[in-house]
DNA sequence: AAGGAATTGTAACATTTGTTACTCCCAAAA
DNA sequence: TTTTGGGAGTAACAAATGTTACAATTCCTT
């Protein structure tokens, strides 16, 4: 039994399943950076996270992008879920944001452990309520609020997801993420500096008390 | 067996799945505008939309409100979905654009089905996938696209779900369901009438080429 | 018919966000 | 050491959206 897998699904999964799951799955590494998936792509293997976090981004068709929200431990992918079943192609484009390690576990067997464990269908059915509701953050994000507190909003969860104070982006990766200029982002950077909130380096952000 | 259970679900669900959803389902009918469920509310049902549309909105702290997406015949709750399972709260309100009618089935029943037909299972899940990508939808609207651009859909969609070309609507409604302001829709619709697409009128605005 | 409320049109202005342009600074490469 | 390129700061301006105010119209109620 691969350890990882009862440390983070062990709650989850009854031993039967934990079993299988050992059985067809394969162990991954992915190193930061490292496009995991594309807006087109076709799904062959439904991933299960046991470390590290995933980016999950939007894009429109003049390759403007948005960040919609992190994957992480005891995560999996929602595109992945239906993307198998009904054959459809991912609507979203997916990156590791940290070195992350995971399992992958062949889509066949999804629809199999859902008719088989009551287990396995708690955790998707789960995994799509997390999922909508990271959707509706998202949505209240860039529906409700002005860029000032979506950028707070996101140092935030930066500083949450890699567990530090510290954020190393640059103000271009940054806009990027939230669909906005590079200018407008040193702007309000600037702002959250002088109101003694950050401090702002070459490549990086230290965040004091936001 | 109830007629429009068969016309609308028929293609998908299993005689005996049928024969079930029959016997614990109950009819009903919603009048146009009432509100089926709100923030917060707890879901004991889940409803099969046979005919009519519901739209589904999204408000924050400020009472400050959006237009998510509608449901149509042949959908269900994603929100009713996940709900019943975990016990929590709604984080959406719905209310009826047009007069709709539904099955209601208890929630007990969801979970069971899931376990016992395969067509059940694919129905839930198609049911999601569904909304995630009405989700990415409304995303790719708000952040991607300006507010004439996002006129002009919201009047596209209105239209298509009403069957006709005119939409019953104050310029007031539509900036609530938009989240923005009276003023500028007011603003926005002229510009569109100056372009022929539309023609305004007092409470109600006829599509004309759009 | 008169009064009042709701709906729409529109001007003027404020705010937010996006764009362009230029500078300086730092770090790595030559 | 000098060069080069990316990152960041900032001003000036443009565009989009939001706000306030008021007038005109229509419809409903009294």
């Amino acid at each position: 039994m691969i350890q990882e897998l009862k440390n983070n699904f062990g709650h989850l999964f009854e031993a039967e399943l934990l079993q299988e799951i050992n059985q067809v799955g394969t162990y991954k590494d992915v190193a930061e950076g490292v496009k995991m998936m594309e807006i087109g792509d076709y799904v062959r293997s439904m991933p299960l996270l046991i470390s590290g976090a995933i980016k999950i981004f939007r894009e429109d068709n003049n390759g403007d992008e948005l960040l919609l929200y992190f994957l992480e431990k005891g995560d999996t992918c929602a595109m992945t879920l239906t993307c198998c079943l009904g054959q459809t192609k991912s609507e979203i484009r997916a990156i590791a944001e940290t070195n992350a390690t995971l399992i992958m576990v062949p889509v066949e067997k999804m629809e199999i452990w859902a008719g088989k464990y009551k287990s396995w269908r708690k955790f998707v059915f789960e995994s799509y309520h997390n999922r909508l509701n990271e959707m509706f953050a998202t949505i209240d994000s860039i529906a409700f609020l002005k860029m000032d507190e979506r950028l707070v909003n996101y140092l935030k969860e930066k500083a949450r997801i890699s567990e530090g104070a510290i954020i190393y982006n640059t103000h271009q990766e940054i806009a990027y993420e939230l669909h906005t200029s590079r200018v407008v982002i040193s702007r309000l950077l600037k702002k959250l500096e002088n109101l003694n909130k950050i401090t702002l380096h070459r490549n990086h952000i230290v965040i004091k008390n936001i």
